[in-house]
DNA sequence: TATTTTTATGCAATCGTTCCCGATAACGTT
DNA sequence: AACGTTATCGGGAACGATTGCATAAAAATA
């Protein structure tokens, strides 16, 4: 069904103007003698017309709009994300038209074209856990499309990034373990790709070095669909938990390896011994039972930053090179999962 | 930063054509040679066209893309019930975009307005709590915009809905509270006009009534912010546990009234006591201490289907009229926090 | 009164694409 | 040989809005 719509042209018909006149009168020309103002803006109230906007997207070259990719909606890092873009890009006049990749680097790349061909002024996107190719993305950004990254960014492309310190959350988060005596913390991350991961390793592994805990890869397990498979993350915990050498702490990177390792560890005969820390923005891990020691990341600024940094990109006269990466803390907050229990 | 693109000029005037032969061509129409269409269709390939698609809609008078208004993402309803509409939507070659209206009456106006000028196609809105006014809606519908209405509804408008077995889901919840032995169950609400509000206590009502319990007005809280506003939901529990007539179970309406209650509970004494059942999507309800029982909407279900009836109603020839409500069932999800301890 | 200046308005191009008409040539048919 | 068909392609209007330029009428000036 059309949905039918006052056009310019239907005032322009009825007052016996032109166009133009009528055009001019609306945006208040000075041009236009003010009686001739009167008439068209009272007429415009009265039929209740609105500018289209796809047609000003046509002359304009823009579409006061920014596209999202993020892997999904329904986590709590993106979704609060999400409200930190929106809230920035509203202010500015943007929409915001999200998409999600599922964590696939297929449906990532088809959801970035439709956003490339210029439906959208410019890009943030939070790489997914498969992506692997970023040629498209590179080709994209070389020809001037403005994108951001946040967090889950990359080094072959060179433009404004945001991400929380993940290096640092890990560090403290494993270094709150070691204080609270366990010696065989296990680490489940997502795919090692990923630069979330790469970092939250590094903090995992150096906050071990310096206090003299070996290094045993053994107990690093990468989860590579980023915990969109439950069954991924269960396999993980018990071949952690069979052989002889037993983690007696859990390390987890990410919202939803978070909760669901969270989950099958309790589903373990000797669940309430094993201290349990793990990068996650839920706002309800203080119900949890145990109540859950997370690495809190600051996804609302994340999001208002990157909106920020986007629409400075999109709104420059000329081509911008001197990009940035803003490195945002994460806060931990110690519950009583991770506490060590005699 | 101007984002240069190919055009379908930019491929005629390469290999002197005009844009009509290479528009055709690119379509694939039988009056093009097939030797001329294979000529366009690798250069096109060579230079990456891709159509506008913002010139498209203006052709074709229509984007291609729904609107989605809901008062939250960071909702595990909302963004259950996004993911839903996504998947239809993907599908069927529309874009989402997504507004969130804070439970403000305004806001929603003001994102319901800006979708209809053309933007998207069609609506998909679930009502702030904040709403009471809806002439402008009524209007939009009266013009002919699609408009789906999902999860909070409206009777004032008359048009495809959605929404939960509202009522099925809290007399099951409040009969179960019974069942288990409790006898002055308390009702926290939200807004009273929204249409969940009714039918979910229109539930609780009868269950008492089933039950011969009488049914207690001052046992009834309604948070009119809709859980936006924690406070709200601290007073109205305060409210229920300061007088003599102290309630024995709890029964919430809401994913946010859920686990904000569920929170402050836990702050009050006499707190082991008191059974505890609500409406929520949450997926780590089980994780809770303790776990708690949950009315679970088919969120996913609803975006689904609200998705599929506004597409068809945007893709009708002719006007629609004959208008339908789904109802889809809910779950009730029994766990330990609605069980009477001796 | 003649000329210039000001005021108010219309014309037409533009954005990228599609599609209704024509236009042109190469055929085939009488 | 004249005409009709068919195959291929181009011209240009249209979608809705803006805007530089032209122009008419009115007002101001000489």
């Amino acid at each position: 069904m059309k949905f039918e719509t006052v056009t310019i042209k239907d005032i322009a018909k009825a007052l016996n103007f032109s166009t133009s006149t009528v055009s001019r009168a609306l945006r208040g020309s000075y041009e236009i003698s003010e009686e001739t103002k009167k008439i068209v803006l009272e007429y415009a109230e009265e039929i209740n017309y609105r500018p289209n906007p796809i047609a000003l997207s046509l002359k304009e070259r823009r579409s006061r709009a920014i596209g999202v990719v993020v892997s999904e909606i329904a986590n709590d890092f993106f979704s609060q994300a999400i409200n930190g873009i929106e809230s920035i890009a509203y202010n500015r006049g943007y929409h915001v038209i999200i998409t999600q990749a599922h964590e696939s680097e297929e449906r990532e790349k088809v959801n970035v074209m439709h956003h490339a061909s210029r439906s959208v002024d410019g890009l943030l996107i939070s790489l997914s856990s498969g992506t692997v190719d970023l040629t498209y993305l590179k080709e994209l950004h070389d020809k001037g499309f403005p994108i951001v990254f946040f967090d889950r960014i990359t080094d072959e492309i060179e433009t404004h990034k945001v991400t929380a310190n993940n290096y640092m959350g890990a560090f403290q988060a494993t270094e709150h373990l070691i204080y609270q005596g366990f010696k065989k913390i296990a680490h489940i991350t997502s795919a090692p790709y990923l630069s979330i991961t790469k970092e939250r390793l590094q903090g995992y592994i150096e906050a071990l070095e310096k206090h003299h805990i070996p290094y045993n890869e053994s107990l690093v397990k990468h989860c590579n669909h980023g915990g969109m498979i439950a069954e991924e993350i269960a396999e993980a915990l018990a071949s952690l938990f069979k052989g002889k050498n037993k983690p007696d702490a859990i390390f987890a990177a990410g919202d939803r390896i978070t909760t669901v390792s969270f989950k099958e560890l309790r589903n373990l005969k000797s669940k309430s011994q094993v201290g349990f820390a793990g990068f996650s923005n839920i706002k309800v891990g203080d119900l949890f039972d145990p109540p859950i020691t997370v690495v809190r990341q600051p996804a609302f600024q994340i999001g208002q930053t990157a909106t920020e940094m986007l629409i400075q990109m999109i709104e420059s006269k000329r081509p911008v090179v001197d990009f940035e990466t803003k490195i945002l803390e994460t806060e931990l907050i110690i519950r009583d999962s991770s506490m060590k229990k005699e």
